[in-house]
DNA sequence: TATTTTAATTGAGCTATATCACGGATTAAC
DNA sequence: GTTAATCCGTGATATAGCTCAATTAAAATA
């Protein structure tokens, strides 16, 4: 995002796909939000840090993962121009965080504290609704991958992924799908060869 | 539930967890769910069907689950008292239901339309924050979800489960976890005679 | 451009979990 | 209270996917 303007015309049309804003409504949500700028490989969040936010991409993709003691990495969300992201459990109810979050580009972000984002939801109705469909949303999509790590095999998954985001294939590394995929960076080698 | 007025209380106490209402608020949210019985194996929503509710068990055991083209049954949820559960899909975006619910044990539940919340949270500020923090903590409940199923292997998921939901062991069969936790029953079997 | 780092492929053997199959033990149904 | 159904444990075998290891290919970085 190259000026400031444009980074309006984008979060604005974003928010506009749920809900109606005016121009003081929309100085409003914005006065809540601080814009971010981070390199490739740098840091958002760390597991254990806390006072984490809330986070609208305006550009680049984020990961967000679990590293185990045993030192493996399990990625539990890449997100892309568009996306909200946060760990959920931290942000909510301001505990340690438990995922990392790192740029897997350069990348810029829209970001709210909580305090911010329950003083925006309650001094506007417009936006409690825009954050409860929100999540209404995401959980959509848990529930899908949660399906999808039940009754799918590597194989199957992998295809959904193509046919679901065919741009992160583009944009992201065989060894970080295999990770958001839960099967080991061999086998999803042999994977993609075999068909 | 014996009575009416034990419903109730029940469910109020439960709302006020999270925020406070008036008789009279009280009073409007009950009007815009329905009281429902169940009988053990009765069938609360079918794959499929369109015009799904979100429900409210004050009573039983609902399973939520999806079977797969080759008849494996997934299941990806077990609501008990106090619980909220819906195809949140289906519900939320007016679309057939991907998912069975039926009942484990004789169940009760206050259920609301989608239409009939919509009313309710455009009406009533308190109840639109009441479902967001709802569908929050569902979302870090499906984040956890979905972390275990990514790092924790069948016997670790186990234990998780033995731990967090007690009670869930005494009242549903282990075949029943075994789907739950995405293990095969024989699995399961070995895993809790081993240790 | 050269050099270092990181990513992807491929092979060989291993392990956790699935499947199939059976019998005894509960539990539900008539 | 007898019969049918389902649940649970256990053995034998199969297999998807993992781990370790070595090799090549492709990006970063100097």
């Amino acid at each position: 995002m190259d000026t400031s303007k444009n980074r309006h015309i984008f979060f604005r049309t974003h928010i506009s796909q749920i809900v109606q804003l005016t121009d003081e409504e929309f100085e409003q949500v914005l006065n809540c939000f601080t814009f971010r700028k981070y390199k490739k490989h740098q840091y958002i969040t760390q597991q254990g840090e806390i006072g984490s936010h809330e986070h609208f991409v305006l550009k680049g993709i984020v990961k967000s993962s679990y590293t185990d003691p045993s030192g493996k990495e399990h990625i539990l969300q890449l997100a892309m121009e568009e996306w909200w992201f946060s760990d959920i459990n931290a942000f909510n109810n301001e505990q340690p965080a438990t995922f990392n979050a790192d740029c897997l580009e350069d990348t810029e972000t829209y970001s709210i504290s909580f305090e911010n984002k329950e003083k925006l939801c309650a001094e506007s109705k417009k936006m409690e609704y825009f954050f409860r469909k929100k999540y209404t949303s995401g959980n959509i999509a848990l529930q899908k991958r949660v399906l999808a790590l039940l009754s799918s095999s590597a194989g199957e998954r992998y295809n959904q992924l193509l046919i679901q985001y065919p741009s992160l294939y583009k944009r992201v590394s065989k060894t970080i799908i295999a990770a958001y995929l839960g099967v080991s960076r061999e086998t999803l080698s042999r994977l993609s060869s075999t068909g």
